[in-house]
DNA sequence: CATCGATTTGAACAGGAATTCAAAAACGGA
DNA sequence: TCCGTTTTTGAATTCCTGTTCAAATCGATG
């Protein structure tokens, strides 16, 4: 008796979810340039041939993989800043948002995956920049409410501050993600907290 | 008539270092993880058999070439810096020396390529690691003769104001290579000089 | 200039990955 | 339940990469 399994069948769009996060999942695990078709194939529990199904071209399954993982990411520190009002607990909690919990963080590891890739393939350089800037934007209109509010005393422009914040979070997720002995969540968060201090003239205490 | 040439021969240590070059633009164009041997061989004007004759592993020959990558880096740096004496100068000669001079520039290219795999290698994730903090202690030894001397007002503990300098270049690094159409390393440096400033309470004009 | 060891080539080989495709399986609807 | 369509498998094929190795070449040395 010849028992074959099958993977389970699914619709068009929920296969294609699927693939989508497997691919997030290979491209953690072995890079942007070193993720093979395989690698997805066995993350999604399929064969090479049903990924090749859905997406005939690899390179497009990873795009859509990295830009699926870029927005929700995004996504994800908006949702958190939706629902507070305070501009110093908006900027506290938004400097949180942006590190990842641990050197494993998936959505951190994933945006560290593009970096070097974003130096080579245009399509990776855009993606990341745009992400960049709505960050950017994202913080700016904390720091404009908070000037407004007559809270913060800013020492630059609010786009200075902004590029600056969103900058030193991109690079303690680097230094995280890295493993540095002496330098986790917390230590980041404090780090930025420094600058954020001086930038805004308010001490951030919630 | 047959002609055979053959790779101009050279001696042992002469090829390694040849080898390390090649391998390091041959990541520059492929990246960590999707470099090959036969592209090491053709950026060093050899065939395969060869680079494998002196690196029977590749692998070793990437770490080297990170490796040395990052200490010709760190170098520069620190050959630039000896050769001033005013801690603003030499400030603003630092920040300077940690930014890419353009989207193409090798250093800083070959450094980016690192980031994404220090997540899933542990090697390069100590290279990387120890390189940052390398990069502090210079920081630090600069704002702390500042502070000793008077010239900077130190806005935090130099540890702190010294990661966060780093940190930034590091991610403006990234913004660079990816081509962000509103930051060079012109605007880069003025964002870093403006965390400087607040920084050490210098407004930094030599 | 003859020899010897070190270096490089080039071809042969092995393993693995992408791609193709006919057949099988699963699903939805009649 | 049966049928037509969609999805998945698995095997065959092709392509590519790493690896091995004998032969050729080179450079130094006596």
């Amino acid at each position: 008796m010849k028992v074959v399994v099958v993977a389970q069948r699914k619709s068009r769009s929920d296969r294609r979810i699927d693939l989508i996060d497997a691919a997030r999942r290979a491209i953690i695990r072995h890079g942007v340039d070193g993720v093979q078709l395989s690698h997805v194939a066995e993350e999604a529990g399929l064969t090479s041939g049903a990924v090749l199904y859905h997406y005939p071209d690899l390179r497009e399954l990873l795009v859509e993989a990295q830009h699926a993982g870029m927005e929700r990411f995004y996504e994800q520190r908006l949702r958190q800043l939706a629902k507070l009002t305070d501009p110093v607990e908006k900027l506290v909690v938004t400097i949180r948002s942006g590190l990842p919990t641990g050197p494993l963080d998936p959505d951190v590891r994933l945006l560290n995956e593009l970096g070097g890739a974003a130096g080579r393939n245009r399509v990776y350089g855009v993606l990341l920049t745009s992400l960049y800037d709505r960050q950017v934007s994202m913080y700016q209109a904390i720091l404009d409410t908070g000037a407004a509010l007559g809270v913060f005393r800013l020492s630059a422009d609010s786009v200075t501050i902004s590029r600056n914040l969103v900058a030193l979070e991109d690079a303690y997720g680097y230094r995280i993600t890295a493993r540095h002995p002496l330098i986790g969540p917390d230590e980041a968060a404090e780090l930025i907290l420094s600058y954020a201090r001086a930038a805004t003239g308010n001490d951030l205490a919630h």
